[in-house]
DNA sequence: TATGAATGAGAGTTCATTCAT
DNA sequence: TATGAATGAACTCTCATTCAT
């Protein structure tokens, strides 16, 4: 290869690297600028030109961008879906896989997810709600992510806690129910009430009433 | 006033009964075809004229009974909410205002709200979600409800049990929890899964999730 | 049946068939804008606002009539379709149902069809050519229509000339060669040339072209 | 002018000759690619886009090498115009100039030009029909065209036979007549119908339709 | 009261065309 | 020459709501 040859090639790839950058820069853009939108007027009041404007780029882009208004919503849940399992993972993680890390993690949910990304927390809790089979089967599948996740962390803390469950107590249900908690929490204090200066003693409630849910799970274990 | 007036009257009176009986019923007609298409197809995929054909009325006997589409709901909601809390309420007091009462209460909720309505289910807990302001500040009035009735049964089982709450864990918190759980598990069974037959075990377990929380309210209020 | 209830029923029948008329003529009003701005603009080029301005309804009206714009074009088509073969089917059996008959025929296919609705010339012949495969295959079934008129024709004018076909030419592709002589007769002379009035001329000799192979067909016949 | 400039300048011309056999390369594979989506989806509902993936190319290049969508159209027209007269005059040549040509130039168009081309035909039988005043103007010059080859040829013929026209019959109609012999039934065989295996027999019997109009305008001519 | 035709603003989406790189 | 992201006008279609009968 010649020389000449190689700094074109260097060239057309740092050019290319500079669009491929652009490129993920105005996803960002428009997704945020969506986001912030469904947030505050409603998914179904938002329209796409609206997104458009705020995004300052031009309707044509936005369906460069994504395929349709759902695929907008899809794709932002799946970034949402994302970042909160890592923070939960995160915190439980870090915390020592034990049940401390379980009400780390919990904690986590109410400090870091719904105080710092409110906006993502309305998204997953009500703009994603209801809006059409397709969403749904994806938030359900969501859901389902965090149960397992839940459910994975539930037997670590028993094997931890030198118990085993018994078959009397589905502990799905249990994580379900967990999870039922997080989010009405979230949407009271969040949506409903804006009480993110409180959010640091409501969740630590939120959380002790879950733990002790889930010591009764092990005392029933431990029988 | 003559005799014959009166006569006229009372006939007046008969037919204007039978009117105010028409009334009524055509009202409840429109109402449960739109409950069932709301359920089916979701808020916003259902036009007044499909409701207007499927309770075979025209679409302005629609707006004649009902202001708009968001009236529809918010009155559909209403009466929905009327009936959650008697069943869940009739059950606590049937089987006496105590933590035996408050068990029932909750399987109560499962087993005949759940199963046997669940469409109205998928109403409070699908389709009212984020439809728009006005509706949202409904459904939140709705839930306030439920969360007093709570808090006031969590009250008299404490007195039964002769304690009382320290300062340090918040009942409403907890009143929300719960109801966080009752809805998420509806939600993951009812919607999203049809385990209509299985409600009883997954109510059971839900509820025994519950106690186990709210126990630890108990003993961390006796010390 | 009271007086009252009958006098009730035919004022109730006169403003329903009132309504009926009123429906009809808004149908056809919304029709024949349609057709003459699809002829003189083009079906494509042609948007619903236009029509509706046109036919001096809303938008909505225009939907309330025809399911969507193709709807609206394969209605006009079908019409159309009903007028041409009742002009030429007419002119055969007014004329006896023999070789003048169909000499007649071909004639009023030029003289009454193309000159008088030069529009709806243009919408079988032109406008609705290559739109979708829908109304493709819609316009297959016309013309075919058209070329099993035309073999009943020729079939009876065989039988009254006292001759029958043989098999070496097939009757299907001589009807539908006469189909395509009337077709781009019709192109040429009414859209490319406005030269309605030479029609009748242009007319004569296309036919007399036409009978030319027919006569063929039938002197093969004899053979 | 120094040999090395000389040497230069033919190795320029090598390297601008290589360009330009790719670009005459790129120009046809990008009409292929369109000519092959136009038949098989349609004009309109083929997108730039499209065309320019099935070509291997951007989109850009597309409009490279033609002005817009609709350049493209008529340099695919223009093409296929100078295909379609070839193919049939060169029958007719080779045939000998007189009513055994006519007929074999006939069944060239059958045999040789829709049997081998069928998107072609396609083209400027459906696709290219009614799309925009531009188009259609070429359209007609493209059949006009054709129309004077006909009138060309079937004056050869008629001097070749020894009569001549009387002044009775236009021959103009009489090319015309045939050029919607050729045109639908190429349209029903070869569009609506795949009957390619028959189009030689079809072909064959359309042109004895043909042969004895055209007789009858020589018979016509000798009295 | 009841009807249902009519309204029209507004939405999502497409796509021919352009132009900086 | 070639690319492909960006544009934005224009289109079809929906549907909550109204109102003359």
């Amino acid at each position: 290869m010649s020389f000449k040859k190689a700094a074109t090639a260097q060239v057309a790839s740092k050019s290319a690297l500079r669009r491929q950058r652009e490129r993920e820069h105005r996803y960002q853009t428009i997704l945020t600028a969506a986001e912030k939108l469904f947030a505050r007027e409603g998914y179904s009041q938002t329209s796409m030109e609206q997104i458009a404007e705020a995004a300052e780029v031009s309707v044509g882009a936005v369906y460069f961008y994504f395929k349709n208004k759902e695929d907008l919503l899809v794709q932002m849940m799946d970034a949402i879906g994302l970042l909160l399992r890592s923070i939960i993972g995160n915190a439980f993680i870090t915390h020592g896989e034990n049940l401390e890390g379980f009400k780390c993690a919990g904690q986590a949910f109410f400090e870091d997810f719904c105080v710092n990304y409110p906006e993502k927390c309305t998204i997953i809790f009500r703009e994603s709600v209801g809006k059409s089979p397709e969403v749904e089967q994806y938030r359900k599948a969501l859901f389902d992510q965090c149960i397992q996740d839940l459910l994975s962390a539930l037997s670590l803390v028993c094997r931890h806690q030198g118990v085993t469950y018994t078959g009397k107590f589905s502990p799905e249900v249990v994580a379900v129910s967990i999870m039922g908690i997080y989010e009405r929490v979230a949407y009271q204090y969040v949506m409903w009430q804006d009480q993110a200066e409180h959010l640091k003693r409501i969740g630590r409630d939120a959380v002790e009433f879950i733990l002790g849910g889930v010591q009764n799970l092990f005392s029933e274990a431990k029988k």
